[in-house]
DNA sequence: CTGAAAGCGCTAACAA
DNA sequence: TTGTTAGCGCTTTCAG
């Protein structure tokens, strides 16, 4: 392994003090002459030289480092937003860590403590809420920001989605196209925001029109689980038109091809819906109906958000909420005629 | 933003010299009493001290970072690979950087420096062979591995899979099932090692049946290139049953609908395969014929041999390439009877 | 316009 | 068993 080109050496070849080289690093071109310059720029070119962001890191106390800690970076919520986020990032110099939790507390506890370690210059999480303690102490040292579920965190802003809202009207739209009932497919809530918003949205969808709710909670890792659903809607479908509703793309995807093998009709006597707007919803037939979340936009104002805090360290930021809308896609799945 | 505890406040708070914090945070506890290290192991807690990686890494020229650089993250095969790295990577301490290039050289020139500023310790790269001059420097420095594409630069290893053979087994495949041409879809060679391999691989197996070579060349970015792939099998498929044959799972992805609107029964007068394995080849009817890239192993052996050559430092790798199988599935839209 | 020197937080000789 | 000291590569006063 080679060795590295320091300051030392630059300064060294072209003959001049480090701190002019440093001066020169930091663009302050008017407090050296033009000659010097030159040379400084003529050196550096010529051996390489790239300055170490550790030692810039250590003295100035910042690393352009951004963390983003999710609970699986496969989940398409997450790819989405994590690009997003890098792309508005990276122009300003900044590094993006991805940490996985796995939806584990105590994972997620020791990624955080490892990157405050780090000293990672702001940390975005998507948390289960059970390290608030910790993460309201980071508050006070370094921008946090939680997307995708909320949590009340002193020093720390939420971006989210509308998830209740979006979910209410995708339920109003399946309800109103005659489908007699709505079955709701979701996870234990296990104080994840955003299963439980999905869940409220829909009941209360059924609730303004006097619709007996119809929720089934299923276990990913369980596969009879879903069987439960096939078999419930097996019986259901047999004497009226009726709906799936998945409180998340996954889901759906594990239950599509069980759904469409029963044999009923979609839309017709059997329609489908889901949260979230997986990247097949159109290759199918009919098209899913589903609900798109933005994460561009989520990723964006995150790192915008990030950006303008980084920019000015000493403000503080007691407690905020931006909710973005999500886009509702109906598709065939969901249009019933009759 | 509070101050930051240091060892020397450890050190003040436990009465004795940062000398012996850090011993005790390198876990040399022989060197040091009972007593001692149970009081600093006390004051820590209390402090919620956390040692400073920057500091750290600035004495020991390590950084426990590893950097991903690829193409798009949103690309399943990215994505699969950098969870799988990420896996075996983050349990022996190592963070993960993620940056995209979106194929621009000079981006990926860009970034490529600015992590050798961040002096991480060692670089993946999905690369597409512009910046070999650099890479090649920068493999003296620390290990360079590249996956999914191959190019023989000095020291650095290739993680691939066998884009020729499988390409060509899968092209077999579909010709022995009767159908009388294949049309392989691809992009712009533009130096990609994955598209010549696959594309030579489905030549070779036409070659060998004496079947004359149908290749289209499309641009994701310009949709009526998409039009001319979809013209030819309205064409085509008339008098006689054909497949089209995707080189990625982007293009099936953007062709499918087109071609299903076609109104072509597929697998009867229409096969349909594609190099890849769309997480939704399993939810269309009939099920999509692919090739599943082993992501998750070529992840593992990476982070694997990374981890590995971390531990040594100063082994020399002249060039190695490690090339993993790709899995075909035979799916209903290739199943041509009769 | 330029440089000497202190120090960011930590590790590792070298002493005691 | 413990402490003193010299750096790692850089930035930033403070003095010329």
């Amino acid at each position: 392994m080679d060795k590295r080109v320091t300051i030392q050496d630059v300064a060294r070849h072209a003959g001049v003090s480090i701190t002019t080289v440093s001066r020169f690093l930091n663009e302050r071109y008017d407090s050296m002459s033009e000659a010097t310059r030159g040379r400084i720029e003529a050196v550096i070119r010529d051996l390489g030289y790239r300055p170490n962001a550790l030692a810039q890191g250590l003295k100035g106390n910042r690393t352009k480092i951004v963390a983003a800690v999710v609970v699986n970076m496969s989940y398409p919520f997450c790819v989405g937003f994590m690009r997003s986020l890098n792309q508005t990032l990276s122009p300003a110099g900044y590094h993006l860590f991805v940490s996985e939790t796995a939806g584990n507390p105590d994972r997620e506890r020791a990624v955080v403590q490892s990157l405050q370690a780090q000293r990672v210059d702001a940390m975005v999480l998507q948390t289960g809420g059970q390290n608030n303690d910790l993460l309201a102490a980071i508050a006070t040292q370094m921008p946090v920001i939680f997307v995708d579920r909320k949590y009340s965190v002193p020093g720390v802003t939420n971006v989210i989605t509308n998830n209740r809202e979006a979910s209410e009207q995708l339920t109003a739209h399946i309800l109103e196209q005659g489908y007699r009932r709505v079955l709701y497919v979701t996870e234990e809530e296990d104080g994840v925001h955003t299963r439980k918003e999905r869940l409220q949205g829909y009941l209360q969808a059924c609730h303004k029109r006097s619709i007996k709710p119809w929720v089934i909670t299923v276990d990913r890792d369980q596969k009879d689980t879903f069987d439960v659903v096939v078999n419930a809607v097996e019986d259901g479908a047999k004497k009226e038109p009726i709906a799936v509703y998945t409180g998340n793309g996954l889901l759906m995807m594990r239950l599509y091809p069980a759904l469409v093998q029963l044999g009923y009709q979609v839309p017709n006597q059997l329609g489908l819906a889901t949260f979230d707007q997986p990247d097949w919803s159109g290759l199918v037939q009919p098209s899913l109906t589903c609900v798109g979340q933005p994460v561009d936009t989520m990723g964006a104002l995150t790192g915008e958000m990030l950006l303008q805090r980084l920019g000015k360290p000493d403000e503080t930021v007691s407690f905020e909420v931006k909710t973005i809308a999500s886009n509702l896609v109906f598709g065939g799945s969901t249009r019933l005629h009759g």
